[in-house]
This record gives structure tokens, C-alpha cells and sequence, in this order.
DNA sequence: GGCTTAAGCGCAAGCGCTTGCGATTTCTCC
DNA sequence: GGAGAAATCGCAAGCGCTTGCGCTTAAGCC
């Protein structure tokens, strides 16, 4: 005998006492419920999770799905912590778990998430890296899994997400160019289906449009998340016929090979290219000189997470609760002077 | 009523049997299981995980916890998708699943541990960036929970662990080094607790020895795994009475900073300063001129411990059973133009 | 002091699955 | 064709927990 079990017999009573006095339920008196408290402790006892999903019909834990694909891997480790972090400290007031699924390479993407969702392993999902279609929302809504994403997309319908504001970063930063004197300003984009793609580069021609300025299809660039992608970007950029003066970068890593390329040609980050990089990585925080970009709120930003999503738990589909949480979070500007 | 019995009566058969040809039993003929198979996936049915979780007494499922510290990360994501990919490649094999834990910054990383296992949310660990003293290792030793390290460790004893060839790497370069006519040869060590800091040092050291050279305390150097370490390194070297003329990194990162500043003070790495790094990091594979550094096989190593870890599982603390297994990754080089 | 009322606790069912055991059916063999 | 063996399958217990229900006891009131 072990368990609940043993710990009621060690104690002299019943179990239906001792799972009342660990669950903080109000039927039993304020001794009984320290005695046993005291007793779990010292047993180190803590309820077997698949007897207490079993009997409460759910399992106190979320998942964390990042369906990164390390070829064009729009985010890093540093990112992803900051956002755990965040979720996490939400999640463990509620006394909710959080376990993170690396989706394995070789799989499909929706039948991964699949196999979680039929087995009932999770309460709730988090979403991340969202693509512009994502199967894997409709699989959610279909599911009735109570689910949030880090990031749009424009599959599935009225769900709860929260994405950076990639909107006010273009804006921001084209009106910071513009400012400085720059007519011909550059984007560089994902190149693969994720969700951030497209609506920065509509908020990138919309700033433009506002400030006066055509926009120049040649001015567009595709580029992986890599320093490498950096170094083979100069070379793009100036060849073009009339070379770019400034350059917006979506991924804040690409600077680092910009500037080496530029080192190489004898150029300077700032003087004869302005750059503004989206995010503010470790990585990039030591370039010389310093590199102007926008940090995000990552701890803030998995907090929101972890809270639209419990709130998505509590009352699942309940037309009378409050409409899902649409949430663009503001980055900060870092000023440097590269741009 | 749904799950098994609602598929059960669907089928007009009992549940036991429909269990039976789902889990691939002997007692059920071929024709009923083909039938039960067609339904269970027309149905979208998958086994509740709770329910056969208490049932079976075991979760089919491991844990990897990470443990990443932000500030002295020892590792990146790359690294470790790689290595989640090998794992899963092995576990799904074996119809296991693979849950990450990423440790809350605030909490301390025994009682977050504590936490899974005695609730029994595994049936084994996965335990990496093992620290020199490792309070996780005695934990889930005393607990009797089957589990690898990725990386050795001093606590605990005779458990099965894997870890990189730190050795190797360390004999390796210093003969690249010494074989080009170096004398003065520095090391970067890591700043933290992380178990290879000493085991890299002492095996440097010995590599020394090995070809008459004097260690001198004066050419050891403590770093983050970041490129602003990187960075300042360089100057430090220099300030050296008797200057390195080749340096040894434990975090290829760093290279990127040294790149850098050796930029700005007008020398080249290789011409000016060997520098070799270990790991071969999408980071630093562009660098130029080329880092000469040892290159993982990330996905062997997943694929090892998952092996490793199953074996453990399979028959746990079986003193007629194999030794744990032990084992060192060997790394490849890769020459560079860097040193 | 006898009554009502509430507080505190035990009993037992049930969550959805697996599996030993026994019942039934189908083969096998002479 | 009948007995024994083998192949299939249903029955029901049980995994460890939660919780509705009812019982006991203490508290409150006139």
C-alpha cells in the first residue's frame, strides 16, 4: 500500500480526509489539515499525476509547442527562455504545469501535435511559431482544446493570441530612417511561411507610404535567421541600382555578418548603412558600433500567455465570457548607432 | 460514455479486447485487429494517457530537463534541438514520448525536479548540463527513478551518462597548436559550476605536459558563453606579459568577439592569434577567415542517451544487467584557416 | 437537558484503461 | 465423431485519486 493510502493510515484516517486536507477543500478542520500537510511533507508525499488527471478529468498541465525548424528558425533559446519564464510564473500560482514538446524534425507538424491532444496530456496549449496558415489551429479549434498563440495567423477563427507588434516596429523605424535623412530603405523578410512575414511587410509599406516614399520591390530581401545571411545581404544590397542607404533587418542575428561584410569593404555599420534590427539579442548587444533595435517583453509576453490561456481554461467556449485575448506587445526602442 | 467503451460497443465487442488489438497483444486474431485498428483511426480515437498511465504503472514518456542558466548558457538551442531530435528518433521507436522541462529561473532546479518525480510524470530523465556537484543526480538516485546525464558529474555514483569528448578536443588542438610552433597556448574556461570546466582544464593541461610544454596559470582565462566575452578576452590576452599566441575556447561564441576586436586593433585570427574553438555552431560557421573547431555529432548523442536511458528503464538497478552505460562522443575536426 | 444545525469525517463509486482468469468456440488428431 | 488443445474473447478487478452522500459528533439555542 503506498500513496494516498499509506499516508491516511499513517495518519489514522481516511484517504477521502487527507486528499480533502491537501486539496485545501473546506470540510475539514484546520488541525486535521496541518497534521496532514505535516505528514506529506515528511513523507515526501505528492499525489501520482495520472490517478489525479484520471479522477479530476484533467491534468493541471499546458503544453509548450515551439515547432522550430533550425534551417529558418525564426527565435532563439534566449527568446523561448525569456517566454518560459514568463509562463511559468504565471502557471505555478495557478498550480499548473508546464512541459515544452520539441516537435522531432522528421514529423509533421499537426500529427505531433495529434498525438497530445487524442491522449488528453494537456489542459491547454501554447502555440508557437505560428505560420500564416497553421494546421495546427484548426486541429486545436476542432479538438476543443483551449489553446493561445505566440503569434497571428489566418487559419482557424477567433482564438486568443499575442504577438509582438511588428506593426509599430516597422513604423518606428522607418519614421527613425526618414528622420535621419533616408530615402532609400531596405526590408529584409523571413523566408519561410512564418506568420510575421507578410504583416511586416505591409506595416513597413504602409510607413513608407505615410512618410512619402514609393515603395521599391528591389529594396526587399529574403533572408534566413543567420549571420551568414547577413554577409551575402551587403552584397545584394549594394548591387542593387540604386543601392539602399538603410536597412531594416526582421532578424536582429543577420546584423552580426552585415557588419563583418561591411569591416571587409571597408565600410561602416551606421556611416554608410543605417541599420535597425528587430530584436535585441545577446548576440548582437556587443556590436561595435551598437546596433539600434527594438527589445521585447519576453517575461511580460509569457506571462500574457500563461494568463489568456488558464482564463481560456476556466470558461472554455463560454459565449457569455469575455471575447479571446488579441494582444500586440510593444517593444522598446534601443537606441545605438548603427541607424 | 467514450474512449475505449464507446469504441468497444461500436464494434460490438468488449473493451478488453479492443485494448488488446490496439496494444499489438497475441490474444486477439488478426482479422478483429485489423478491425479495431480501421475504427480506432476512423473514430480518431487514442488511448486516454491518465487512464493508461495508473493502469500500466508506467507513463511511457521521459523527461529532458534543460536547466539553462541565460546568463552562463553553456549551451544554445541549436545544440539541443539536435540532440532532441536524436532522442525522439529513438524513443518514438519504442512508443515513448519526450517532454522538455524548462526550469523557471526562480526556483531551484532539485525542488523543480522533485516535483515530476514524485508524482511519477516519468518513467526516466534525461538530466543535461550536469553541474560538477549535481543535487539532481542523488535525487532521482534515492528516488529510484531510471536516468542518463548529458554530461559527467561528481555527485552521485555509477549511473549511466554521456558526454562529449571534451578530452579529445582539448589533446587535439593543443598538438594542432604545437605542431604549427606555438609555445604560448591559452584556454577558456567556463565561469560556472558546469561539469566539463575542470575536465577540459586538466585535460589541457595534461596535453601541455604531453609535449613539454609549462602550464602557466597566467594563460587560463574564464569566460560566458557570449561573444562580448569574447570581446574583452582579446584585450586581456594581450595585457598578458608574455602573450598567447594561440588560444583554445571552450565556447565557440566567443570567437565572434574576438573577431572583432582583433579587427578593430588591425590583426587577423590565425595570422596574429590560433584560435581554436570548440563546437561547431551555426554562429561561427561564417566567420572569416574560417574557425578551425570540433563539430558534435548532436544527433548520435540523442540517439545514445535515449538508448541508454530505455535500457534502464527496461530492467532498472538489475544487478545482472549491464553496467550503466558510459560513454564519450567523439568530436570531429574541422580545419579552419583560424589556427 | 432535549432539540436542531452544522462541522468534520468515512464510505464507496467512479475516472478510462489493462490484464489475469475463465468461458466459449474452433481446431486438431486419432 | 469425440476428446483435448488452442485460439479468441468477455468479465471484472484494480491502478491511485477525487468527491457526493450520509453518518457521527460537537455546538447552539430555548
Amino acid at each position: 500500500m503506498r500513496g494516498l493510502a499509506r499516508l491516511a493510515k499513517e495518519l489514522g484516517m481516511s484517504p477521502g480526509t487527507v486528499s480533502r486536507a491537501l486539496n485545501g477543500r473546506p470540510e475539514v478542520s484546520e488541525a486535521t489539515r496541518e497534521r496532514v500537510i505535516k505528514a506529506a511533507k515528511k513523507l515526501g508525499y505528492a499525489p501520482n499525476q495520472a490517478a489525479r488527471a484520471l479522477a479530476l478529468g484533467a491534468t493541471r498541465s499546458v503544453g509548450f509547442m515551439m515547432d522550430l525548424d533550425l534551417e529558418t528558425a525564426a527565435s532563439s533559446e534566449y527568446f523561448f527562455m525569456g517566454v518560459f519564464d514568463g509562463v511559468q510564473s504565471v502557471l505555478t500560482q495557478h498550480n499548473f504545469d508546464l512541459l515544452v514538446l520539441p516537435r522531432p524534425t522528421k514529423e509533421d507538424s499537426v500529427s505531433y501535435l495529434q498525438r497530445y491532444v487524442a491522449r488528453g496530456v494537456f489542459d491547454g496549449m501554447i502555440l508557437a511559431a505560428t505560420q500564416r496558415t497553421d494546421f495546427r489551429i484548426e486541429l486545436l479549434q476542432s479538438a476543443g482544446i483551449p489553446f493561445v498563440t505566440l503569434g497571428r495567423s489566418q487559419s482557424g477563427s477567433d482564438y486568443p493570441w499575442i504577438d509582438l507588434d511588428f506593426e509599430g516596429v516597422a513604423h518606428a523605424a522607418v519614421d527613425r530612417f526618414v528622420a535621419a535623412g533616408h530615402k532609400r530603405i531596405a526590408i529584409t523578410l523571413p523566408v519561410d511561411n512564418i506568420n510575421f512575414g507578410p504583416i511586416f511587410e505591409a506595416a513597413y509599406r504602409q510607413a513608407l507610404e505615410r512618410n512619402g516614399i514609393a515603395f521599391d520591390p528591389a529594396l526587399t530581401f529574403r533572408t534566413k535567421r543567420s549571420d551568414v545571411a547577413g554577409y551575402g545581404l551587403v552584397d545584394e544590397l549594394l548591387a542593387t541600382p540604386d543601392p539602399p542607404t538603410a536597412v531594416l533587418l526582421i532578424f536582429e542575428t543577420i546584423a552580426i555578418g552585415i557588419y563583418r561584410r561591411l569591416a571587409e569593404l571597408g565600410r561602416h555599420p551606421g556611416r554608410d548603412l543605417a541599420i535597425i534590427g528587430f530584436r535585441d539579442e545577446p548576440a548582437v548587444r556587443s556590436l561595435t558600433p551598437s546596433l539600434t533595435c527594438f527589445s521585447a517583453p519576453l517575461h511580460d509576453l509569457g506571462e500574457d500567455l500563461a494568463s489568456a490561456l488558464l482564463a481560456r481554461i476556466a470558461n472554455p467556449n463560454d459565449p457569455s465570457s469575455p471575447p479571446p485575448i488579441r494582444k500586440l506587445a510593444a517593444l522598446q526602442l534601443r537606441s545605438g548607432d548603427s541607424g
